[in-house]
DNA sequence: CATGAATGAGCGTTCATTCAT
DNA sequence: CATGAATGAACGCTCATTCAT
């Protein structure tokens, strides 16, 4: 008769691994550690997920896959290529406070971790970007917006959104990053308005 | 008559590190490694820099301020506020590749290395970033610039141009970093103009 | 069907500590000569007691309880506080031999160690210490000794005790242990005895 | 014009290491450590003493002397062997205070060492104890004192007096080391009086 | 006489990973 | 499914010692 709940001793891994990488990057987030704060032993991780990088993986396949669902969802029916940009950017930043733990590994702790930045954008980051770029797309054959390299911008954008997220993290929250974002999708929308 | 220069030693450390922090992270660049990289013993590290972070500091300090004097100097004595801006920024897409394996730790490596961000900032990057946020205050003044949060618009062009280079590395320097650091410029020029 | 015991691993280690400590000091005796004695791997050692100082401190506090077991144990009923003074310290003398190694290291190398001497005193010979300081106010109380100031009669006591067994150590043991005692234990008794 | 004196480089070396070996102990007083604190360099070190154990007993062997010869003086012509013996211990006492650096590397330092204990002493304390040896045979052919082992009985008043001398320094010199001393030698001259 | 750059062996410690139970 | 004892390779770092100058 445990007191926590059985069965899921995998998904306390993953949320143990989410708060430690978070807070001390992949290096900082020891296996034990991870194994400490979600309660089991520490093999129990390498039963589950074999190495450490697999267990770093299956936390950013699950957490990806919500929050493109989460993104295509926003956006909806709306069919005006602008509003759907900016839709989108505004759900990216609502959901960051809301999910700032898995934010701050994504924009803060997975590049230095030695881990194939290729292998990782292919399960995460990538699938948003390419909507973004889909989206643009979109807008210029709408006509509404300039014939800018799609690429080029849609990165601008995704610069843009993460570090404002990320000086917001790094500086204490002192300021409201959905107003923030605001800016930040005005001044991009400007940017590649049809003059 | 040593071939190898004496003294120069330090110097030697000090381009291994770059290199081998660039390639493999802070962590994954270890102190025996920069040694053997660099031709020196391990012991010499310890006594020019105390410890490892001593001397990333030390490589970060060298390379920021040889990155700031260019910065400044490239603007000379141009008075329009969005020439300033332009001509900032296009100098740093140019250092980018010259200096590719250093702003490949500024940009991949820095952020999850465990050392503290706001000791990095003091010394590195913040520089070139409050000199961006000086110039669009000046824009405003001068009427050219919207009224815009200076903090989140200096942000703004940061990410860009980052996102850019960081694409310009994963992918293979696959296109022209300059001309997408054009259009960024441009795109964000275009954003924050006074309508 | 291993040979080994399984589990009392973390005694060998101990056990091994002692020995190298006694022979080597605790700077001399390093955890990779310590594993290799016990036949275990270094990595053990730390998992087990964490730190160095761990290791040493498990040593001290088993071995110490023992001893003030035996110590307490000896001295049994008996009333007299001289004839208790007596038996303790002939307890202690005839211990030594048994326990030479542990001892070694109480009176040989555990001062320059480096280690915090108050914490040493806390766990180990502080309390046999004390036990002594009792019996010869008991001694005083009952009107056989005379108004010595207490803590500067037992400290000479176990000076004369520890003195005479490094000597017993240093030069090859030439000479009887308990007999030295015995000569040192009637000259103190002498010496605070009323007249 | 130097500030400092010229020459005697060396005499700071062994003052520096005096100072700090009583504080941190053999190994805890490092070679760069001691050529700091002395104001001269590394090097120099190994160029007067060839190697950390010859600086040790440089030092050693200087003040050894020194306090031999006070300790033969204090005893001048007196020709009771008891008063000598009394005198001897109480100028030790007294020499304590004033040399408390290196007493405390002869009390607490020097067993830990891993320095050979035989050398050091036949370099140290070994003269003391063999005047001492000498006093109490005197003693005891002048038909004052009881026939005890000289050798134990010498033992037993470095051990009173040392253990004093200990518990002194351990304590923060909270009582009077010379009453303790007075103390110590009373309780041993009575303990080896002829009844 | 004096320096301090340079070394290399070895230190305590960490950690992902394995495996018998 | 789950444990945690056990490992071994590698880490950052220290330090006595050497040696060219």
């Amino acid at each position: 008769m445990n007191v926590k709940k059985p069965l899921d001793k995998k998904q306390r891994i993953i949320d143990a691994a989410i708060k430690l990488i978070s807070k001390k990057g992949y290096h900082g987030a020891t296996t034990s550690l991870i194994a400490k704060e979600a309660g089991v032993s520490q093999g129990l991780i390498f039963h589950y997920f074999g190495k450490k990088e697999g267990l770093f993986f299956s936390l950013l396949k699950e957490k990806s896959e919500m929050f493109k669902e989460e993104f295509e969802k926003s956006v909806g029916d709306e069919r005006n290529a602008l509003k759907k940009i900016e839709i989108a950017m505004l759900t990216h930043a609502r959901l960051i406070p809301k999910e700032e733990k898995f934010f701050e590994i994504m924009i803060k702790q997975i590049r230095g971790s030695g881990l194939d930045i290729k292998k990782i954008n292919k399960i995460g980051m990538l699938k948003s970007y390419k909507l973004i770029v889909g989206l643009i797309e979109e807008g210029i054959e709408q006509g509404v917006l300039r014939k800018v390299d799609v690429e080029t911008a849609a990165t601008c954008l995704f610069g843009m959104m993460e570090y404002n997220a990320l000086r917001w993290m790094v500086f204490g929250k002192s300021f409201s990053l959905e107003d923030a974002a605001k800016e930040a999708v005005d001044i991009f929308l400007r940017g590649i308005a049809k003059s």
